[in-house]
RNA sequence: GACCCGUUCGUCUAAUUGGUUAGGACUCCGCCCUUUCACGGCGGCAACAGGGGUUCGAGUCCCCUACGGGUUGCCA
């Protein structure tokens, strides 16, 4: 029988966590989830210069915000160290052997693995099968394993990291898929069994080019503070390079888990569509519970306020905006509407006739109904005067539904702001 | 340069073992719903990189070219 599913994911800390990095996270977290198995982290941190703490943060709050979760020492995982920098002790004792099998030797202080000349074949779980010639010792040179300064190079450690930590499934990302038969030379030298290999596509920018770390989307760290909600970016993720192969593009992580496959994910690699993206988060936003949605909102407006937003924003970013005219009484009105209503001399009767109306009106619940037969009595569409009436309530042309703007001022404020609008007009 | 991977609407993508009017989604544009704003519904624009084969028949298989990406470190 098949091993328990291991996966892993080995970044490097750079100081943020790339998005083509968070989407390698999640496809081996989804590929874990989906059979039982289980996700392991561990830092890449050999490089000791870039290896500050805030560095190490940026990973795990990136993760963590993703809601994924992995194997380490809190989270009850026992394959630890799970810090590079701390298992120089491993690496030692795995070095041994292949000084052992007689595989390396000295060069200028450093050690060398000697390749052993012949094609090497991998069976890619996304590429499929692709064969690399180390005929050529030209093309192939025998590669540094430790440095001069006794430190082990990234190759070793990698492999032997996998090796120990019981990683069944290496999902990465294409830039490796050169590295791996060199990989598998290591593993065979070091009489072990190679896990699967899965190479996923990179991630580019609209227009093609690499995504480099100021570019749109490219810190995950940044999707939070823009107002994204972090199912929604999961969602997209696995969207990029990887298809349910069905009409549906709406996930929850739970349902992704339910239908992730390495057989599935492209080839090709994806560009980043920020449109895009937005537009699955105002759907997430849309299949938000109330509570949730105001939840997340995190805002000092009330829940009747929030709810009336929900299906008007795209990004929790716009909130603030988006309510600000139910708090401040004193609400600025847009110049551009406020312009299109000035000229309107029928708008001006209409309002005028509404606020008496609205003021022997003792049911404040008929108000909305009020705003049709008012207008109805001046021979004019119920249209014609909700525009101005939006206006005058919100200073907005869109905005929440009227009826809930209604509701929500009340009778006093909105005859108040009635009358404030009147002297806009003017 | 060498080696490797890739190429379907502008973008993300689908297309049982070769037989489709090449499907869906985002964007954009119409229409409908809505006494407002949205949501939603319907419809439209828009693609098999190019050239050769193989085949009765190719987006699907093979070759070449072009273009894109990756690798070629005592970086990871």
């Amino acid at each position: 029988m098949s091993l328990p599913v291991r996966t892993r994911f080995a970044p490097s800390p750079t100081g943020y966590l790339h998005v083509g990095g968070a989407r390698t996270a999640l496809f081996n977290w989804l590929f874990a989830k989906r059979h039982g198995g289980t996700f392991v982290v561990r830092v890449e941190d050999t490089d000791a210069a870039r290896n500050t703490e805030e560095a190490r943060a940026a990973i795990f709050e990136g993760l963590e915000w993703l809601g994924l979760d992995w194997e380490d020492p809190e989270h009850e995982g026992d394959c630890g160290p799970y810090y590079q920098s701390q298992r120089t002790d491993i690496y030692e004792e795995w070095f041994q052997k292949l000084v052992t099998a007689d595989r390396v030797y000295e060069d200028e202080g450093a050690w060398r693995f000697c390749f052993e000349r012949k094609p090497i074949t991998m069976n890619d779980l996304v590429c499929g099968e692709v064969v690399i010639d180390y005929t050529d010792e030209s093309n192939t040179p025998d590669m540094v394993v430790r440095r001069s300064d006794g430190s082990f190079v990234f190759h070793f450690v990698n492999v032997v990291d996998d090796l120990t930590m019981g990683i069944t499934h290496v999902i990465r990302g294409e830039d490796h898929l050169m590295n791996t038969p060199k990989h598998l030379q290591l593993i065979e030298a070091l009489g072990a069994t190679p896990p699967k290999y899965a190479h996923v596509p990179l991630i580019l920018n609209g227009d093609g080019s690499k995504m480099s770390k100021r570019d749109e989307g490219a810190a995950l760290g940044d999707y939070p503070k823009q107002g994204f909600l972090s199912s929604a970016v999961v969602n997209f993720l696995a969207l990029l390079g990887w298809s349910p192969k069905d009409e549906k593009e709406i996930f929850s992580a739970a349902e992704l888990i339910g239908k992730f496959s390495l057989e599935s994910v492209n080839r090709a690699p994806a560009r980043f569509d920020p449109e895009k993206c937005r537009w699955v988060n105002q759907q997430h936003l849309l299949g938000l519970s109330p509570d949730d949605f105001v939840a997340s909102c995190a805002s000092e407006a009330s829940p009747a306020m929030l709810l009336s937003i929900q299906e008007k924003i795209t990004l929790l970013t716009e909130v603030p905006d988006a309510v600000s005219f139910y708090l401040d009484p004193e609400f600025p009105t847009d110049p551009l509407a406020l312009e299109k209503v000035k000229g309107n001399d029928l708008a001006a009767t209409l309002l005028s006739k509404l606020v008496e109306n609205f003021e022997s009106l003792d049911d404040w619940s008929q108000a909305k109904e009020i705003i049709g037969t008012t207008a109805k009595a001046s021979d004019a569409k119920p249209g014609q005067l909700m525009f101005p009436l939006r206006i005058a309530l919100s200073g907005k042309a869109g905005g929440p539904d009227l009826g809930a703007i209604l509701e929500i001022l009340g009778k006093a404020e909105c005859v108040r702001r009635l009358a404030r609008f009147t002297a806009l007009l003017k």
